[in-house]
DNA sequence: CCTACCGATCGGTAGG
DNA sequence: CCTACCGATCGGTAGG
């Protein structure tokens, strides 16, 4: 699908994750996939009130009414992207945090984790970040429970480090905003056509953001 | 009106910039920028195709079909909020830029103002960076060349700074769109009741970016 | 998987 | 500034 660079206006082809339109030698569809996919491309590039079902539907070469023998809603193609998106998330945070290290480790480890998702899975997590207020109730204030508990990793650990004297910040919250903001910032215009992959981007990042925070590099 | 903080999940009482359904006491209303004023909210909280111009007409106290009278459609209502954010921001970094002084200060400069009109202006910069596909074109491609314009000057600036041995940092091009996303960020979360002023963030923001350049402060 | 169609909503116009 | 209303579009249902 045409996707335009947020900086270079460019529109570069992405091919979508399943095969689409290719109604033999597919096997068993998962249907349900296919559409999350679908829908999920179209949420990132139109946004969620701007797509209709007959966009969707079209995409995999049926109508829009059609659709609804294998979903619920559109809200519920929503709420599978976006709780998936936190559900990941918060998943990949809990792992680089269990592997332990000192505290300069643990938020080089957090912030690579996050800048990491947010190129290889950059439509989830631009989704995911734009169009939680698109989310009804009891989904919308679900999400933004989990988001809190994820965000407070970073702030709970620069306020560590600068505890330990390993940090010099003038601000734990400020900065530890920075540190979010820049990793989100990399799914508007993460181009997975470019030069750099997304391990490497993370491993930049979680350099930027411990001298940011006036450490070196914590090995 | 209402406002959701990011992080926080509070609300805030935001007044509007201009007194709202106050009929008397106001002299000549101007009433082309109160709908401005209201609609900046309305896109700024629930998007502009969520947005309906009966609601735009209910915070001004009139129907939806009396808005026509002053403004010639909603594009139209988004296309002002949009260039003026750009143009400002563009006035503003080229007076930053104007002022002089070596490569970290002017760098800091440009940090601080950028920082400064997302705390300032949330609402429009918000806006601004979220709904510029809700454009028409030519506009559309008018506000990319700008935003394109404004963000290569950070760049620029850290390559300059490179090139002296002023900083040390592995990529241009990646701790320059970290140090614009920062920035873009704070228009998300920045809360006016809170403790932090607007200019008190962009000095904190712009000493933050220098240390992610690997330079201490240019004076 | 389809067509036909519903109820609702929207931006905008007509004509005061 | 209003009401009445238009043409179009939408998510979703009925009934094959």
């Amino acid at each position: 699908m045409a996707v335009r660079n947020r900086l270079t206006g460019e529109r570069t082809h992405v091919p979508s994750a399943v095969g689409r339109r290719s109604r033999v030698a597919s096997g068993p569809h998962d249907r349900h996939h296919e559409i999350i996919d679908a829908a999920l491309e179209l949420f990132a590039t139109i946004g969620y009130s701007g797509t209709t079902m007959a966009q969707i539907g079209d995409r995999l070469g049926m109508r829009g009414p059609s659709l609804y023998k294998h979903i619920a809603s559109k809200q519920e193609l929503l709420v599978e992207i976006v709780t998936g998106m936190m559900d990941e998330l918060l998943r990949r945070q809990r792992a680089a945090l269990a592997e332990g290290g000192d505290v300069r480790q643990r938020l080089s480890s957090i912030v690579a984790v996050h800048v990491q998702y947010h190129a290889e899975h950059r439509y989830e997590a631009f989704v995911g970040h734009r169009e939680i207020d698109s989310l009804e109730e009891p989904h919308r204030s679900h999400i933004l429970d989990l988001r809190r508990e994820y965000e407070s990793r970073f702030r709970e650990l620069v306020q560590e480090g600068r505890g330990l004297d390993l940090f010099r910040t003038s601000s734990d919250r400020w900065s530890s905003y920075a540190i979010l903001d820049m990793g989100i910032g990399v799914s508007a215009w993460y181009n997975p056509s470019g030069s750099v992959t997304p391990d490497e981007l993370a491993a930049t990042y979680a350099e930027l953001a411990l001298r940011m925070l006036g450490a070196e590099r914590g090995d």
